[in-house]
DNA sequence: AATGAATGAGAGTTCATTCAT
DNA sequence: AATGAATGAACTCTCATTCAT
């Protein structure tokens, strides 16, 4: 009676409940947008009850900012885990381009919710100020991969590394927007790309 | 007596409210999105009781419906004004280009409530029956201008037109949703854009 | 401009608007109850606007009180069109019962509004007005053929008028009721009521 | 500390409740009828918040089928409460008849709802569910009655089980619904009722 | 750390009724 | 006699949040 019995450890610690929250948020995020979120279904799925979701996360608002952490946070973990010494521009974009369809095809979740939570940070301040540096972050890794492959020559001169950039996030943001009938042609896309910065030379060889 | 009086023309035909009940909805739509719009707040932006709002706009579904039937109507009536007789295409390109600055910096709210109601309409089928389709109509139209900018050799004869549209498309939906800083690189990224499907040989001439 | 087009007499009295109201609103007291019963029905039914129906029949509660009198009206007509002279108490007790029947298979409508507005006009006082006064008329139709039964000893001379003409009122304005699997024994009922007030010998006859 | 406060027991589980709720409805439809009924009356009667009494019952229909199975739980309490062994049908019956006029005098609540629920019934498929078969259970204790009572002798031979119920629950439901100047005749209708059905011989013995 | 109960504010919607023409 | 437009009051229901334990 003084002691909790050992078969049974509900109480868990508040790290490990934020983590299950964060997740199930993110589940239901995916399955009905974060208009559609509602803290009874988060608490529903975590198999908690809504005061102590709310004893973990005090408000809506905190919610979203935590969901917008861990998405912050595997965005920067995918982005760190790929080595890219010594190779080329060129080589490095297609490697993104892989990427790329490996997360939209095997976890989209990512991309979904990434564009959700940039969309409502143009009105929330809180979430703005997670999502929009990352979407920055994101963009200036392009710009880096423009300025490495100008300098290798696997791409033109004349290349604007921070215009080809927003033009390669943009595309491959507002692909998966419009995939309804467009997946299929996702290679033609990034070839399209790939011509559109390299050098006349690289078509004909 | 002879004409209707000036002070207190309360009375309004429904097509006279439907237009000015829409244009409410827009406008509270940019201020705080789709998922914050309120019949209330629209009926008391009209100057109308919320039961009239619903005598001439049944649901809430159907008014947001309306408000994407304005949208898709601005819309194709922009896209229908302008004359491209006798024009290349990278003239032509360069003609949306202008386009699409003006519309961006004069009337933003176009793009912005249709993004937010193609956002809406992937998860909601009425909206989505209209919206979608319009985002393809114009990419199509991107498509056509590349079409015709090959056959006229302004553009390179590799250029892919489907993948090149969803490229500007997508370059360009994108460009807004993140114009905090970047509204002032519009130029190099037109410039850019157009450089990535013209001959070598126009970058020089 | 001066006189009423021969072609489109829209323009109807009041007094034919109140009818074609009355009639209407028994039909969707019919389909839907009292409690369901919208002017706006009646008026789309009718073919006039709202703002019309309110002019022929001011409230909805006059309106309820119109459907009650076209109700008595009829109730009283049909009661009064049947001739019984010369028939014993027990053969104008038959009389009643096939009646009954007709009305029930044929148009059962004037028991349905019946039920219902005598159910209403327990609350509502000038419904209840109307209603109650009839549903007593109708009970003391069947006293007078239970007093004209006992002396010419059709009847058992034990009977109680009126104890007898309530049994007889209650039973059939409930059997209607549950006549969901009940309406093939209609006829049981009918005979075992006859021989409840017929004397022992009529029995074996 | 040791004990709840008596001063303020604000805080009631679900069931009591739901107990509370429904009393507080019950109340209601009698005052006001199943279509008068409001959920704010009710949750004011009770003491709570609209949203606290949604927390226990969900829905408005929900509402009514508790009331309904209250009202099929009391009925089927109070039906199963009296002994009968080794008595006649006739007086069984006569015992149902007390029964009823003591129900009816002193707890006319149960009538009434069952009766407005069972109206209600008729075009609502949840409420019906739950009280047309309670209906059926009623009238079917009374074919009982008569079977048994024609077995023991006390009712005529040639009394139909089935008919003689319906009259007898006909007679009453509709006895309290006219019960204005009728309430004292009600001695007379349980005789009349009785002679109806007991053989000759037994009114004189 | 956890929970059942409670709540205020507000959402969209309905309806009988009225106004101006 | 007729109508389109307008309205106030009320309805059921939802949701993030808080309280008491």
């Amino acid at each position: 009676m003084h002691a909790c019995p050992p078969n049974l450890p509900r109480r868990e610690s508040t790290a490990e409940r934020r983590v299950a929250i964060g997740l199930a948020a993110r589940a239901l995020i995916i399955e009905k947008g974060v208009e559609g979120l509602r803290t009874r279904d988060i608490a529903e799925r975590v198999g908690i009850n809504i005061a102590t979701l709310h004893y973990h996360v005090p408000t809506k608002e905190a919610l979203i900012a935590l969901v917008a952490e861990t998405i912050r946070h595997d965005f920067r973990a995918q982005a760190m885990r790929r080595p890219r010494d010594g190779k080329t521009g060129l080589e490095v974009l297609r490697l993104e381009f892989e990427e790329f369809r490996e997360i939209v095809t095997e976890t989209p979740e990512l991309i979904i919710i990434l564009t959700e939570l940039v969309e409502r940070g143009r009105r929330d301040p809180v979430i703005g100020e997670i999502m929009l540096p990352l979407y920055d972050f994101w963009r200036n890794q392009f710009v880096d991969i423009f300025r490495l492959g100008i300098r290798d020559g696997s791409f033109r001169p004349d290349v604007d590394p921070h215009a080809a950039a927003l033009i390669v996030t943009g595309t491959l943001s507002d692909f998966w927007r419009a995939w309804t009938d467009f997946s299929a042609s996702i290679d033609a896309v990034f070839t399209q790309l790939e011509h559109a910065f390299t050098p006349p030379i690289a078509l004909q060889g």
